[in-house]
DNA sequence: TAGATTGTTAATCGATTAACAATC
DNA sequence: TAGATTGTTAATCGATTAACAATC
């Protein structure tokens, strides 16, 4: 299978290639995308052999055919429908985030607990009562839940995701939850996050970059 | 040095410990460390090693002590001052994140170019226009710049914070950045994550999962 | 003492890089 | 053809895991 390193990798190779295509780019050498994405030309070619993609020694690699390559190797064809819970500063940043995101992306509803948000829509996603999860979902299922909830409700929604049949979850709560192996967890441990980058600018300062 | 996957680890064992102290658990065994966060005990021991820290062979490792050393060695003891760009929905979230992490994480300015904002205290931080950078953080110097604005001023603004002698940046815009090698980055993609998530719940979905 | 765990070294594993024949 | 790049295998590197003597 394809690693989880070669996946963040593609996805950097996707981005660069669109921006390729907008400025008109017709072939790309792995050095040039190696270099324009901070890897090496070999790390570049290793990648794109484990999704099959060819290129050619004299022009190198077709920008068009790749960026579809890589989009079709990544995105399941029908897009990505999500739920999110947790109508907050952070929930609200993501539906603004991925307003802009269509067709792959896209919310089809959000949920809180908060009255006062029920009923409003926001960046054209409506907002459900929290309690209306199982028929919201039920009729329009999602791929993937996005948890934007204080920490000690992190693990209770996410069960109420995992019942509905959502098979992804992305945890944006402090709180570490628990999953069973069928279902797939993305968490984005904000405090880790800041805590690392505290130590390496402390490190970075202090010149340990061997 | 310490590698970058053993800091993180160290982040995580210390949010246990700081769990396990209000639990009034006085040791802990290597294997215990390690279920509860994933890990295997050999893993703990060997990046208890890397920061210095013994335990016992009959009571395992002391919780407060262990916990302490971590922080230490994790956090310069003055804490670590933070000035955040962009007070839209994901800045605020941010903000309204932080005030609760004092004294360690404190932010001491934020900045936006929306009048509408300037002079306003949002979660216990003064927003600034952008313009007055220069003076603010002579005034009160940052070790971290947060970048929370739309992804074509990111780089304009990590210039600016480099320029006024901000050792760390952490990237939330999806404009990827660069900064010279004596500034430490740390990027949060959404994006990235998001598609990341998407093609392992698909890979999961699919029994993928070796 | 007997039994379990620590600290640390050696073995293993996986991912990255180097090398080079095949190709254009 | 000569020169450069691709595709792929072999070598290297770094991180994880296994093993075990020392310790309590």
């Amino acid at each position: 299978m394809v690693s989880q390193k070669t996946i963040e990798r593609l996805i950097v190779y996707r981005s660069l290639l669109e921006k390729l295509i907008t400025e008109h780019e017709e072939y790309v050498y792995s050095k040039a995308l190696a270099t324009l994405t901070g890897n090496t030309a070999a790390q570049v070619r290793r990648d794109l052999m484990s999704i099959g993609f060819s290129g050619n020694p004299k022009y190198g690699y077709d920008v068009k055919g790749l960026c579809q390559q890589i989009k079709t190797f990544l995105e399941p064809k029908d897009g990505i429908a999500m739920a999110l819970i947790g109508v907050g500063n952070l929930g609200r940043a993501i539906l603004g985030y991925f307003s802009t995101m269509r067709p792959t992306f896209r919310l089809v509803a959000a949920f809180d607990t908060d009255e006062n948000k029920i009923g409003r829509v926001i960046s054209g996603c409506r907002c459900h009562h929290l309690r209306d999860l199982p028929n919201v979902l039920t009729k329009t299922p999602a791929d993937l839940g996005v948890i934007t909830v204080p920490g000690s409700n992190a693990q209770r929604v996410a069960d109420m995701l995992i019942e509905n049949g959502v098979p992804g979850l992305v945890n944006f709560s402090p709180e570490p939850i628990k999953v069973p192996t069928t279902v797939h967890l993305e968490t984005i441990n904000m405090t880790l996050l800041f805590e690392k980058a505290a130590y390496f600018t402390n490190a970075t300062e202090k010149g340990e970059t061997p």
